[in-house]
DNA sequence: TTGAAAGCGCTAACAT
DNA sequence: ATGTTAGCGCTTTCAA
């Protein structure tokens, strides 16, 4: 691989004439010198090492992405919009870690980055602890996390991209409460992001709101070993569902966490003899293009992801070229998609299997 | 971040005492010299600088990972046990590229990839030119392709590891004629990748040596607009699934080139009104995680994702380390997962829906 | 057992 | 309009 050195020489010209011109320094050069040296590039087959650059500037082109694991199909669907829009947008490359939701992994994928001169990191769903969030960014990252709300109150040097995740849940909730659902259940994996307190909190609210009674609107959850969430949370799904059959007096509809679970849901449904959404509505969230071919097909809330997706690079790559940028917090709002997986409650006293 | 010079100043000594610590030449060091390098490192948190030995040393503890589209739950799925692997086992961290299949796009990559002193890349399943690779190996990257099967005959710069696509369709039909299946289609997007040339191979070769006669055992394919296989995978199979509930004497069973399709074809047959495995069976091949929540749950070719991604990455940098290893070729055997779309036929003269 | 110094490939301030 | 040069933070001979 040629160097600078080789094209000056060349080129007849001195090397930081071959670095004024990759660094679009030609407005003061002799139209002359600049055709040599383009043509020395091009005969030498030069490009210009990035290493050399980074040493030198303190600058690289690119962004770590940090996801729980990009076996999930949430995950990888967002990843697939970042790693996009940083290229073909902004001319950025990404590393890519799986964290599996733990915090020494996260914490050694930031020394990484910097010892790297990476300064720019995109955190998907963490889960809420945020002092080694707050401690990278003191050593010199640029952060923007994804799924998570600021604590409200607490300064922070981290911009959160998000959706709405009350509005989602609320959303999905008062979709059922429409369709004449009057007890329902929230299921999700145990364990506390902050997307999962939002969606609670919108789940309850939507039961508040429409006046049902106390205990009408319940939250299961289910415990997982390692809980980052690909096959493991559609496991939790399939065991909740297997639990609610179970119930005397059962929910009619059931709000999951994520789509994952859902699907989850789904099959343990089936594998307890309920047929959906005969016996019991089940909504998923996320809008994952799988969630169109389950059976039957899930309603789901579907969040804009390739526009978060923008919304996050264009934060990392803005606040990295002007560090006076203050940090901020950007909400998406959710979309509720109507499939088969919603229908009225069976009537009372038909909630068993078969009696219909 | 304080650099090397700063721990050589606090620690009393010269850089090159810092250096030899850093690089575990410490057998001929006074104890005491490198108890106080020792301290001073931790003193002053002092990380070296990746990009200053990268320029030094020419090597850089990073891989290139390239995916058709990380979308996909299935090169998710792989893209995950590889980064997993090269993290864990080898102390490198991975750089992701969604392609698209594109092979422009590939260049680019490849072109960053050593602007940025990365020599290590892995490419999973691209498409059938292989030019353009070769032309990378050239310029100095070590590369492993999976899914991709050597040309034979043809000497290649680049590592094959890839499963036993022929045995992996053999399997499956072979496992369908055993149920007494007599007419088969293999399904598949159009688009020659050489996995899916392998595939139809033994497809064929089973049905062969099953001694059905000519015809019985047909090849039935769907285009694609973007050729890069997630959504629009899964696409193809429901329009297909649409198809062949058309065809006056439809095959009995089909085998699906992937899950992707497999899950399309599921809900497409549904859509038609045919009942599986009532009505046709079916037989998916990857066996990702989600192919056991489908209805009804997926028989399907699992393969062995985890070893295989081992081996990819021991590969990349077992070489990197050692360029007189000779590239070579890893084949993996898959093996089939029975569950609940594969049944007998149905009886002849009832293959139209509501027959039976 | 330790230190001095050259140099990896660039950028940019400063000279000319 | 172009050239000279001092680093960026390390590694690694070579000397002491």
């Amino acid at each position: 691989m040629s160097t600078i050195a080789d094209v000056a020489r060349h080129a007849g010209v001195s090397v930081s004439t071959i670095s004024n011109v990759l660094n679009g320094r030609v407005d003061r050069m002799r139209r002359e010198t600049l055709e040599r040296v383009e043509a020395a590039i091009v005969a030498l087959d030069f490009r210009p090492s990035r290493a050399a650059r980074l040493l030198k500037t303190g600058h690289t082109p690119m962004l770590g992405l940090l996801v729980p694991s990009i076996a999930n199909p949430m995950y990888g669907y967002i990843a697939r919009e970042i790693e996009t829009a940083a290229q073909e947008r902004h001319g950025h490359r990404v590393v890519l870690g799986n964290t599996y939701r733990n915090s020494a992994k996260e914490t050694g994928f930031f020394d990484d980055l910097l010892a790297h001169g990476i300064r720019g990191v995109i955190v998907i769903s963490s889960l809420v602890d945020e002092e080694h969030f707050e401690s990278a960014v003191r050593r010199g990252l640029v952060m923007v996390s994804y799924d998570r709300r600021a604590t409200p109150g607490v300064a922070s040097g981290i911009d959160h991209v998000s959706v709405d995740n009350f509005e989602a849940a609320r959303l999905a909730t008062a979709h059922l409460i429409a369709r004449g659902h009057q007890r329902l259940a929230f299921v999700t994996a145990s364990g506390q992001t902050m997307s999962r307190r939002e969606k609670i909190r919108g789940f309850e609210a939507a039961a508040e709101a429409a006046g049902l009674p106390r205990g009408a609107a319940q939250v299961i959850d289910g415990s997982t070993e390692s809980e980052y969430g690909d096959s493991e949370m559609a496991d939790v799904g399939r065991r909740l569902a297997g639990r609610i059959a179970a119930m005397k007096k059962r929910p009619t509809a059931v709000v999951a966490v994520n789509d994952l679970l859902a699907f989850g849901m789904l099959a343990g449904l089936r594998d307890a003899g309920l047929a959906v959404p005969r016996d019991l509505s089940v909504v998923g969230m996320d809008g994952l293009f799988l969630s169109a071919l389950t059976c039957p097909a899930l309603t789901s809330v579907r969040l804009p992801v390739p526009e978060m997706a923008r919304t996050i690079v264009e934060r990392v790559i803005g606040r990295l070229a002007d560090p006076s940028i203050a940090p901020g917090e950007f909400l998406f709002q959710p979309e509720l998609i109507e499939r088969e997986s919603v229908d009225a409650p069976p009537p009372e006293g038909a909630t068993h299997k078969g009696l219909r």
